[in-house]
RNA sequence: GCGGGUGUGGCGAAAUCGGUAGACGCAACGGACUUAAAAUCCGUUGGGGGGCGACCCCCGUGUCGGUUCAAGUCCGACCACCCGCACCA
């Protein structure tokens, strides 16, 4: 018979998919009875090809989509292009692209590949961020937000990249140096605009509760992120005549400590800072320095405290005859809580550190249980452990929860202070200095100040004509763009040259796809009927950032009265990468697998260079990437083997969550699935004429039995996200097929294969579809697999007919009896006492016991007669 | 430092509710087919020991302890590795 030629097979169904539309998801209106399912990966930023890791992630949420379409749902399974980035703007420095160009090429490219997947996307929904339709409606979501109050412009302290010239993302620093130029990066202070994230901190907390289909970890990470705590605000009256402030505000966690006190410390951001270094060059010299250090080299530097004594003093608030010294410490940061503390040395170890570097005193007030108070002393570690407030004059006795409430209230009586929830959560800074990315819809006009864009006037376009040729933005010095008519008085104006951060992009196009052609930004009734989505699939490097803008635009946008879920994603699945073993020659240049040989020889595994035998050095299996090399592409494996195979490897070989690694014997492995499967349904014979199904087989009932089980167990499988169980389940069954061969079977015999074969075609859809189909059509199934219901499985044959059921003696596993499912635990006790094997376990025995557990096992108790 | 996770054969893994550990795949080895190789098919494959043999015995899920008739699974302590956050007052 002729091997399956799955290239061709392939392309074909394709074609068939394509020309009778079945991926297309109904409008909201014409949806008709059936559920809704809305699956969803993680849109793809378009730079450059697919490799095989990027065809687990898209092969899973197809396996969810094609699932629960057989299974009855309105599925709704759409595709786009995060196509705005730094990643463009490079391209063009580099290589003289344009970045409309560049990104325009590469989603060529990539949706050619994704198509090639065979992935069941409704490509009629199919959009990019850069295009003008999509980013002019994020434009009049953003005005709207600024109507709200929601989007503002603030001083704030950013990244500065001081050789491309822009501000970078937190993220785009890596150990303090910028990813790009890797010029050591500045902090600067930079009018920007923010969305006032900070507004939903504690919903956004509350909603994680309800988010059950989540992760644990990553409702752990967001929640750490948000980072809530509580304690009091309070003010130190400052005690120094002429000081540049009359107090400071410190924040703590820690009011019970407050007696502990013995220093005030602000950061080196601070106001009070930046006024002493105005008259005081000493300080002046120490803010530079910590300022240069910049926010990431903190990590090298955690070590090291280092202050600055201002000689200012502040009152004690409980105690006005008592002075502590005001300090600048580059421990201290400006942008959580007040931006200044009080220390205390006793009860906290960075307190301790510097108390101890600059000889301030260290007194111990929370009593450890069981310490005596004539000895207790901190020396090298800070206690903040339980205990009882002591040498704390009206706190004394006091628990520490007892003491920080007391301290609140007698602070809030006294008039300096007030008990607050605090957020290391800060405000989305939004403003890139960037070309490639969304305009931001304002203008600024001399005498009206920011002017929003009028709706009717967007979307803001960007222009074409930009240059490359300098560092800095692109869109900042072109001739013309940014000059305008301001629309509230007509007078001459300048637009913003600042684009939004691409995360805004991400924040709401899964909004955008329940109906990408609407007017509105949103449609209402196509985003009630298809929000939230159902099954959302992606990588955890997301689990904060895009996760969390995501979740805050939607309650933006739900609190406006444009949607009504609050939660964009009520189930997240996080997946496992596909990696890749790395080859490198003796001289450290990194190799392509396809250059590489790689052999057994005895128990080690060599490698050398193809062309020329050079030994070549093996290294562990990493995260496919570019500059490692260690990349495979899909085209050659579509070619080698088939995209079912592909598909069916990276999802067999390892459960979804966790990595998994590409190999030659894996996708062989796969490959021969594929093969055995054509197999069977291709030597299958013709179905013999109606009524003739002569005498019975017994192997025929047990085929029947074998398909059941498998129906239920890919089908739980599937529901669980256990895919690589449910595909050893499909090894399984085409084992056993094939050990009832077609060839000189009885009639019964062969209408039981073709009773099992039917709901196999369909069961391998999700994981296999090109095969699935042309197995379907081989045994005449209507339609398409695509199509199709999913199979039912009968209870009653699915349940296994007989119980094996191990016997132990003492726990041991002695013996194996067979018995009818379903025999009462009478019948089972008889049988395993009566067991020749069981019975000379128990020889000098007596037996105490018999645990018979219905279906799982018998355990004889027995010890020596005493 | 804080938080989360993982640890089972040569390798990827399975065991879904405390009930026969290692399903299924890869690799390896032996055999069939072949002039030969590839492909395909059959068999063996956790470690150790015994028996001509059907088989039988001991040990075994990171370590140590506990609960239980029974522990990969539950509890306690620890070790190793991975990921995230990290001077958050």
């Amino acid at each position: 018979m002729a091997r399956y030629n799955a290239k061709d097979v392939e392309a074909k169904w394709r074609a068939v998919w394509d020309q009778r539309r079945v991926f297309r998801a109904p409008d909201a209106q014409s949806a008709g009875g059936k559920p809704k399912y809305y699956a969803l990966e993680m849109f793809p930023y378009p730079s450059g090809k697919l490799h095989v890791g990027h065809v687990r992630n898209y092969a899973m949420g197809d396996v969810i989509a094609r699932f629960k379409r057989a299974r009855g749902f309105n599925v709704l399974h759409p595709m786009g292009w995060d196509a705005f980035g730094l990643a463009a703007e490079n391209a063009a420095m580099e290589r003289g692209d344009h970045p409309r160009a560049w990104t325009e090429a590469n989603i060529a490219i990539m949706r050619a590949q994704l198509k090639l997947l065979g992935v069941s996307i409704d490509w009629s929904r199919e959009f990019a961020t850069c295009d003008p339709s999509y980013y002019g409606r994020q434009q009049a979501l953003f005005l709207e937000l600024y109507r709200r109050g929601l989007a503002y412009r603030k001083d704030g302290l950013v990244n500065w990249d001081p050789v491309d010239q822009t501000v970078l993302a937190n993220e785009q620093v890596e150990n303090g140096l910028g990813w790009r130029s890797g010029a050591p990066v500045e902090r600067r202070r930079l009018t920007q605009w923010f969305l006032r994230i900070t507004d939903y901190a504690d919903d956004l907390i509350e909603g994680l509760k309800t988010l059950e289909r989540w992760p644990e970890k990553v409702r752990v990470m967001q929640e750490n992120w948000i980072g809530r705590s509580s304690g009091l605000r309070l003010t130190f009256a400052v005690a120094t005549p002429d000081a540049p402030a009359e107090g400071i505000e410190v924040y703590t966690t820690r009011p019970d400590t407050l007696y502990g006190a013995s220093f005030v410390a602000v950061a080196p951001d601070h106001p009070l800072a930046d006024a002493l270094a105005a008259r005081d060059a000493a300080a002046a010299a120490f803010v530079a320095e910590c300022r240069r250090g910049g926010t990431s080299e903190a990590a090298i530097e955690a070590a090291e405290k280092k202050g600055y004594c201002t000689g200012l003093e502040v009152k004690h608030p409980f105690d006005p005859s008592w002075r502590l010294p005001v300090w600048i410490a580059n421990f201290i940061l400006m942008d959580y809580g007040t931006g200044a503390i009080f220390g205390c040395p006793a009860h906290d170890q960075r307190d301790l550190d510097f108390a101890r570097k600059y000889g301030l005193p260290v007194k111990p007030v929370v009593l450890p249980p069981d310490a005596d108070p004539a000895t207790f002393a901190v020396d090298d570690e800070a206690y903040v452990g339980p205990g009882r407030a002591f040498n704390s004059a009206f706190l004394d006795g006091l628990g520490v929860g007892a003491a920080k409430a007391a301290a609140i209230a007698r602070a809030e009586h006294d008039g300096i202070g007030t008990g607050v929830t605090v957020y290391r959560l800060r405000d989305w800074g939004v403003s890139r200095q960037r070309y490639w990315g969304c305009p931001i819809p304002v203008v600024h006009c001399a005498a009206c100040d920011i002017q929003p864009v009028p709706l009717d006037q967007l979307p803001v376009v960007l222009p074409d004509d930009v240059t490359f040729d300098q560092p800095g933005n692109p869109l900042a010095r072109h001739p013309t763009w940014k000059h305008t008519t301001c629309p509230r008085c007509g007078g001459p104006a300048e637009r913003e040259t600042d684009t939004l951060d691409t995360f805004v992009d991400s924040s709401w196009y899964f909004l955008r796809f329940t109906n990408p052609h609407a007017d509105q930004p949103i449609d209402r009734t196509a985003a009630d009927y298809w929000m939230p989505v159902d099954q959302y699939i992606g990588g955890v490097e997301h689990a904060v950032l895009h996760l969390l803008y995501a979740r805050f635009v939607t309650r933006a946008l739900a609190d406006d009265g444009v949607v009504d879920a609050r939660e964009p994603f009520a189930g997240l699945f996080t997946q496992g990468m596909v990696t890749h073993e790395t080859y490198r020659r003796q001289s450290g240049e990194w190799l392509f697998p396809e250059d590489v040989e790689v052999a057994q020889e005895g128990e080690a595994r060599r490698a050398r260079l193809l062309e020329s035998g050079e030994p070549v050095v093996i290294g562990e299996a990493e995260k496919m990437s570019k500059s490692k090399r260690n990349v495979i592409s899909p085209e050659e494996i579509a070619e080698a083997y088939g995209v079912d195979a592909a598909r069916l490897f990276v999802m067999s070989d390892s459960p979804p969550e966790r990595n998994v690694q590409w190999t030659t014997g894996g996708i062989k492995g796969a490959w021969r699935l594929v093969n055995r499967i054509w197999e069977q349904f291709d030597s299958q014979p013709p179905a013999p004429s109606s009524g003739d199904v002569g005498a019975p087989d017994p192997r025929a009932v047990e085929l029947a039995r074998a398909s059941h089980r498998l129906i239920k167990a890919l089908t739980e499988a599937i529901e669980d996200f256990r895919f690589n169980s449910g595909i050893a389940r499909v090894y399984a069954f085409v084992s056993t097929l094939e050990h009832v061969p077609a060839a000189g079977a009885s009639p019964a015999l062969i209408a039981a294969r073709a009773e099992a074969l039917s709901p196999l075609a369909r069961l391998i859809g999700p994981f296999m579809p090109h095969l699935a189909e042309e197995c379907w059509a081989r045994i005449g199934g209507a339609g398409l697999v695509a199509e199709a219901a999913w199979p039912a499985f009968d209870a009653g044959l699915a349940a296994e007919e007989m119980q094996v059921l191990g016997v132990q003696v003492n726990g041991k596993r002695r013996a194996e009896i067979r018995l009818p499912a379903g025999a009462e635990g009478q019948a089972a006790e008889e049988l395993a006492l009566a067991d020749a094997d069981v019975r000379r376990h128990l020889e000098g025995l007596t037996v105490r016991k018999v645990i018979v557990v219905p279906g799982r096992i018998v355990n004889i108790v027995a010890s020596a007669a005493t």
